[in-house]
DNA sequence: GGGCAGCTTCTTGTATACAAAATATCGCCA
DNA sequence: TGGCGATATTTTGTATACAAGAAGCTGCCC
């Protein structure tokens, strides 16, 4: 077995002297499925998990139900938790779920963000675009996706915030999956700064155009093409990818 | 304690020979949730569901887990689990919410539903008005559930299916709550089978009317008058309802 | 050489024991 | 009588042991 991965996860950074809990695992499996160093199909055994962290089955289960429920693993009885690989059908239909969404967040958002948010969205910006001229690809997406973050935080509707950075997180998932191969970066220069000087503005309409041309912008950087031998085949017949 | 509803939980009836799962507590917490036999703040400590089960604590546990992600009860550390009480400020933005996703998916439903989901459809109607007429409110409720369940399950759009499935128990779980006192049933007579009608016609923005007008209509029968001091400062500062 | 049966090993499902935290109770004192 | 603090009880958090099921493997047979 592939466990080249289990130091990678410990390197991530330790945490201080705190004990290890359910929310730490979560929140490093995630990232390492956000970074590709998890790749779709991998298999998390509950033990193996333990063993990494310090802790016992009982914490990393909490972990695997929780990041079941945020559709980053597939978990299916008696069987080891994998990374989820979705679909091309899948990644098409979160997009749009996301325009509908983020779309109507951006809306409600206009002109309505307070100084000090505002601050620190277009800070994001400012990262984002330096990490990109610096050819700093990770920090340009740890920006990028704190940005979409912020905006679901502020969203004056709650409901629709917490449904945005669940789409967020499955957007960049996909993005990470299907991203043309040659493809250095999937970066939309100005998009972020557009939307930005709508939402200032107060232009509702204005700003949900911005957030539908980006995530179109997007989704034609990724290669969608139903050739379904690629992913949907391997996940569904056949292996984990192990020494692949 | 009260204990009455240990009682009334069994006697929802009991599951076949097979072993008492996780799904199954979900199942039964989450309808009498719905049903209001278990009132919002109500506890839910481990040992007791677990003897009402019949199971260990293992398995009441990953139920718990499932019933707080899908906004049912409220978990916190080291606290008992409690049937949450959402706010009125998060019921109307339930309320939003849900327009927003149901709207969008009967749009995307609108002439592309073949006979047979439309049958089904049609039988729930006409199983709401019956139950309607002869006074039977829980069938009432019953029928309307499995007819926006039916329309998330058919959603072209998964995604957005999903996230309706969501929006329709928690507003169904506010509508229990925040019902106005003298009301016998929270029905809009006509509404559901004019929806059906537009669906069927093909009608993509009338079907999407529809939904509003629809979940305007409901969310005007409701007592959100900001009294806070009703469900509130119960949760915040108060003990459960026991004796209430 | 290919396929299948049976067995071994690995992995998850469930129950239980113990530790830690929160809650409730009782008694004390002003 | 009312508030406050220590103690006792309840309840959750974590680890571990055992049972059940799935996956993988060996060797046999055709």
């Amino acid at each position: 077995m592939n466990n080249a991965w289990h130091t990678e996860m410990l390197a991530e950074g330790r945490v201080g002297d705190r004990r290890i809990g359910d929310r730490d695992i979560v929140d490093k499996v995630r990232r390492a499925v956000l970074m590709q160093r998890l790749p779709p199909g991998t298999k998390l055994p509950e033990v193996t998990l333990g063993e990494v962290f310090g802790v016992s089955r009982s914490v990393v289960r909490k972990a695997l139900t929780r990041l079941a429920s945020e559709h980053v693993i597939d978990q299916r009885p008696n069987q080891v938790a994998r990374v989820r690989a979705p679909s091309i059908e899948e990644t098409r239909e979160t997009f749009d779920a996301r325009r509908l969404v983020e779309g109507e967040v951006v809306a409600l958002l206009a002109g309505r963000l307070p100084a000090e948010p505002m601050a620190a969205l277009a800070e994001q910006v400012r990262g984002e675009v330096a990490a990109f001229e610096r050819g700093d690809e990770p920090a340009r997406i740890e920006h990028s996706l704190t940005l979409h973050h912020l905006l679901a935080e502020h969203s004056p509707n709650r409901v629709l915030g917490a449904m945005l950075t669940d789409l967020v997180l499955r957007t960049s998932i996909v993005i990470a999956l299907y991203k043309r191969a040659g493809l250095a970066s999937c970066y939309l220069a100005g998009d972020h700064s557009r939307l930005l000087a709508h939402l200032e503005a107060g232009d509702a309409e204005a700003a949900r155009g911005d957030i539908h041309d980006h995530l179109n912008g997007l989704e034609a950087l990724l290669d969608l093409s139903p050739r379904e031998a690629r992913i949907d085949l391997k996940s569904i017949l056949g292996r984990a990818p192990e020494q692949a």
